[in-house]
DNA sequence: TATCGCTGTAATTAAAAAGATTACAACAAA
DNA sequence: TTTGTTGTAATCTTTTTAATTACAGCGATA
């Protein structure tokens, strides 16, 4: 599994949900606006996060509003919210499929690396664990506080 | 940059030259048969550990050999030597590319988040400089010494 | 209850990235 | 000089991702 845009896009959706969501109702169109993709790609960000339980959009009538505290949300649960199932077997490696079984080398290959790429993929993923929702909205007011 | 298969391809071509270079001449389609990928494949992999100084590649004759001590190459080595500058920036996130910069979340995003992912990131690499590429002889050994 | 704006989602297309493959010049040894 | 191999460019194929189109369904509200 490849780490794609839709990690950082569905960050970038939560922080303007949270940054104008008590002013205004906020929409797709105003979400892929900020972040300027396609208002589908949101709509499917919107998706993944309302199924994690972080959301809530309102069908109909329409807008997005975050149900879960911030303090509760890690970038690592974001991650997996929408990156999960992108890749079938969920490495962060690509490793090639078919070594040859009569080589010793290819035979084995797999059972002495899986595990070193495993640690790899864990440790990046506790990075990703030691920051909240709540920290990048403190980071962002540092950032936009003499803009309002 | 996601990590591609050239890093796995790259410790899997390593390890064969290992195990089998003192017995025959190691040559890229020999080691494309182990691997099962396109020899052309194996050769842009030995060029890039031959640039590495990792290996030494025989033109004309044939047949690659190692030249630094496996104690001193660590999966994190093989892994830059392989996969760098496959991604222009070198991140191993993928940044939606055109926030924008009217909304102070567009404007800001880069910001607060770029750091974290850079952390993210050099902890996945932390965790492959752990492991050497003797390591994985070792372990190797274990699963073929009944074999042999 | 008809309308309007918005969501949910499937289907399709386009674009990008990665490998595979073909081709061939250069090279070293026998 | 023949043979087997490397080095590398060029081209296709495949896979993956994101963009886009399309439209049914929902909910507020007039």
């Amino acid at each position: 599994m490849k780490i794609t845009s839709r990690f950082t896009v569905a960050v970038h959706t939560l922080l303007v949900i949270y940054t104008f969501g008590k002013e205004q109702k906020v929409t797709s169109d105003f979400i892929a606006a900020s972040v300027r993709v396609n208002p589908v790609v949101i709509r499917r960000t919107l998706s993944s996060l309302k199924a994690a339980g972080m959301i809530d959009v309102k069908a109909g009538s329409g807008g997005a509003s975050i149900v879960k505290d911030l303090k509760d949300i890690t970038l690592y649960d974001v991650y997996t919210a929408v990156d999960a199932g992108s890749d079938e077997q969920g490495g962060l490696f690509h490793f090639h499929e078919n070594p040859n079984p009569a080589c010793p080398v290819g035979k084995n290959i797999h059972t002495v690396l899986d595990g070193h790429l495993a640690d790899a993929q864990r440790a990046m993923e506790r990075e990703l664990e030691k920051v909240t929702l709540y920290d990048l909205t403190q980071d962002l007011k540092k950032f936009t506080k003499f803009v309002f």
